[in-house]
RNA sequence: GGAUGGGUGCCCGAGUUGGCCAAAGGGAGCGGACUGUAAAUCCGCCGCGUCAUCGCUUCGAAGGUUCGAAUCCUUCCCCAUCCA
């Protein structure tokens, strides 16, 4: 069962502040922690996993979440396992993840740490600036005798493999390996290394990473307490968010929601929060927009359709906070005309073809297109009357669209593809050409 | 290394007396209707193909038997459990 909706009630104007926009799922010790934030700038941590080229908006509530703490002048790390990602955390997967070459981490790390920047101010001088770090940076040169004689006598397999992620796996006889096992060795030993040398004493994570925080935890005091000045870290998850439908927050079938505008487009993103489900939409505006909770209240109290507005502006505040105000406009500009109606798509994603003429499968399958996967199934649709052209249903795959010459044709394509696609006359098609370039 | 049970389409999961299997069923997804760019519901689609009662490629891999194989044989690879 998970936990009850906390009841503390929080002193420190940061924990205040996670517990009523719903960062809040359990904590080690939460009147140490309201404690801790209260005496002084606390400095926290949370690990994010390079093995994808963009972070998502699941990692996003995190960034948010350390974004509140930075504001209200904590000091947040922004860890990269690069290390940790050539191990693979096994938290709430049931199979060995591939594990990615080191190059491959490597290169998405610039993106990552970019995208870091835009939620988190790293501002030279200022006391809560934030921190990027890469754990490859002390992972990699370990030696496996003096991690395991310094690290490894602190823990205990009968321990261990009580954590809930190792339990299930065992429990439900899937096989994990000696590898993955590991995994939440070196997450308390990078938590330990930040305790030591950058003062972090608050892991936070989302709620699958509940095991390794609290590892850390331990590890921290164990270590510590053979010293002179025994030392005290906390961890505090954050939820791990399902939409009402039961679905994994971020999730689509066309794939996840992207930070990055080059794999997801500020139009699109826009899109992913415009089309929530009702029942998300305060919650997703109390996680992802900045707005005062007076005013999410106000926006939500409304029946019906009048919702829709409500998840505009969390669209439109979510857009703006990743992708700036200009993009977050135009992107509401253009859903408003595309859904709503509207003829002037001037802000619709233009897609320019010299193709013409073609017929209208062709167009609807064009890699800039893309609307449907096959051929086969865009004809299907199209007869369907899935796609639309200038606001009219065309229901002939083989329809001929010629060269477009005023103005871009609005194409509509399913229920979320909108573009403006400008035709122009194909170019001499090259003459059969087995000419490929020269390689 | 040995024994046993397995590897089927995005996922789960039928199918193994050889043809009626592009492969049941469910889920997910997609499209349509209804709506509010929501949910629920209903209908349709759901390997690919120049648009097809046609073709091509799929049932771990490679061969083989056969008029014909996901279904039989051989070898190999991988996974799980137990034993060493």
């Amino acid at each position: 069962m998970p936990s009850q909706p906390p009841v503390y009630q929080a002193r420190s104007p940061a924990l205040k502040a996670l517990l009523e926009r719903g960062y809040f799922e359990q904590a080690s010790d939460i009147e140490a922690i309201d404690a801790a934030f209260e005496r002084g700038p606390v400095t926290f941590y949370i690990g994010f996993d390079p093995t994808a080229p963009s972070l998502h908006v699941g990692s996003l509530l995190q960034l948010m979440a350390m974004r509140v703490l930075q504001r209200h002048g904590h000091r947040p790390i922004a860890l990269l396992g690069g290390g940790t990602a050539m191990v693979g955390d096994p938290s709430g997967k049931s199979e060995m993840r591939r594990i990615l070459p080191a190059e491959e981490i490597a290169a998405n790390r610039a993106e990552i740490i970019r995208q870091f920047k835009v939620f988190l101010h790293a501002d030279e001088g200022s006391e809560n600036a934030a921190i990027f770090l890469d754990n490859a940076e002390w992972l990699a040169g370990l030696r496996y005798i003096e991690f395991l004689r310094d690290i490894g006598r602190h823990f205990t397999v009968n321990r261990m493999v009580a954590v809930k992620t190792y339990r299930d796996r065992l429990d439900q006889e899937i096989p994990l390996s000696f590898l993955e096992f590991n995994y939440q060795l070196l997450q308390a030993y990078d938590f330990l290394h930040l305790f030591q040398t950058h003062g972090c004493t608050l892991q936070m994570g989302g709620s699958d990473q509940w095991g390794n925080i609290v590892a850390g935890v331990e590890l921290i005091r164990r270590v510590t307490c053979e010293g002179d000045a025994p030392g005290i870290a906390h961890g505090l998850t954050l939820p791990l968010l399902t939409t009402a439908d039961g679905k994994k927050m971020g999730k689509t079938e066309r794939g996840a929601v992207w930070l990055s505008a080059e794999r997801l487009s500020p139009f699109d993103y826009y899109q992913y929060w415009v089309s929530v489900d009702d029942r998300d939409v305060g919650r997703l505006l109390r996680l992802y927009t900045e707005l005062p909770l007076e005013e999410i209240d106000a926006l939500i109290k409304v029946e019906g359709a009048a919702i829709n507005s409500a998840k505009a502006r969390l669209a439109y505040e979510a857009t703006r906070l990743l992708h700036g105000d200009e993009a977050a406009e135009t992107a509401r500009v253009a859903a408003a005309q595309a859904f709503g109606g509207g003829e002037d798509w001037s802000a619709v994603n233009l897609v320019q073809l010299a193709a013409a003429p073609l017929k209208l499968v062709d167009l609807v399958t064009h890699d800039r297109v893309a609307a449907f996967k096959s051929k086969r199934e865009a004809r299907q649709r199209i007869e369907g009357g899935a796609v639309k052209i200038n606001g009219d249903a065309i229901t002939d795959p083989n329809h001929v669209l010629e060269a477009s010459v005023d103005e871009p044709l609005r194409l509509q394509a399913g229920k979320k593809t909108r573009l403006r696609v400008e035709l122009s006359a194909a170019e001499e098609p090259p003459p059969s050409s087995d000419a490929e370039p020269a390689s």
